[in-house]
DNA sequence: AGGGTTTAAGAGTATTTTGTCTTAATTTAA
DNA sequence: TTAAATTAAGACAAAATACTCTTAAACCCT
């Protein structure tokens, strides 16, 4: 798996959130439910997020959470470090220690090409971009596409 | 994480064999040994190679396995693909269930791009180029870079 | 034949990931 | 001020992954 779970989640809500526009929180319960996600994880996942100041939150009637930023500053690259960590794109093909200091195995440049495919990919996206792009092509961000676009 | 530590320790392996020419078998407690991975769980991954096709094993004195096709003809995705499934490469960026069917979310495009990439770069990748370049440049194929190739 | 060597198979354990539940703290609004 | 709503935090449980150990089956050699 690519992504964790958790990980996976955090981008569906996150890209859930730049597309809700409007400056008001929204409420982890009211996010998973429409992204039919566990509550109590979710929660957690999003205090990750919010940890790592990409989203602050509130508490209380009228609570939830928002992106700190505008959803053109935030990259995918920012969700999933914040998730999974930088390991993936710094791994080894064939899981050997301490690699780099003393000389490559012979599948390295393949390997790290496709490694920084995945970073660059992750970098160069924002979520500003993917709602825009959802809301004009009327795409789906839930399973069952019941999910309007504002 | 990308590859499974299972996977990455069956890469690792089947490059030793494409390395280790000669048509006789190598013993799992060689490559455990000289591979750094622990004996029992390496003869469950290479089971699984062996149950996939890619190699052939022997009981006894002078057993052990081997590949069952020359290293040419071994690519790095058939490996992944009888461990680790061939999930990875269909799977969902925001995890959601039975797309395709309906309408894309607006990460698809990008997505099933890196997604391929990453197929692609194992597709073409092959046991026998990986071992003669390594034999070539003298890379390294364990941790202490101890390993002669032939 | 028989004993040593090696893979096969499966039970068992440890760790990580994923998910659930409970309680506490904060905030809004009546 | 009080009650309801909401996130924060942490204990707990379930499932997947990553190993470990034991026993059996096949094989080679003497
Ligand atoms: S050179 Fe090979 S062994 Fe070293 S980090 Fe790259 S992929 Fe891993
Ligand atoms: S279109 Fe989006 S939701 Fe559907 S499979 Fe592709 S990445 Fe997943």
């Amino acid at each position: 798996m690519l992504l964790s779970k958790a990980c996976v989640y955090g981008l569906r809500s996150s890209l859930f959130l730049a597309s809700c526009k409007g400056d008001g929180y929204t409420s982890i319960r009211e996010m998973s439910d429409q992204l039919d996600i566990s509550f109590h994880f979710l929660t957690k996942i999003l205090q990750e997020l919010t940890g790592a100041g990409l989203m602050e939150s509130h508490k209380g009637p009228k609570g939830g959470v928002r992106l700190t930023k505008a959803g053109s500053e935030v990259s995918l690259y920012e969700i999933v470090a914040a998730i999974d960590g930088t390991e993936l794109f710094t791994e080894c093909a064939l899981g050997l220690p301490g690699c780099g200091v003393k000389k490559p195995c012979p599948l390295h440049d393949k390997w790290a090409g496709t490694r920084d495919g995945i970073r660059q990919m992750l970098e160069d996206t924002n979520l500003l971009e993917l709602a825009e792009k959802g809301k004009k092509q009327n795409l789906r961000i839930t399973e069952d596409g019941g999910f309007e676009w504002i």
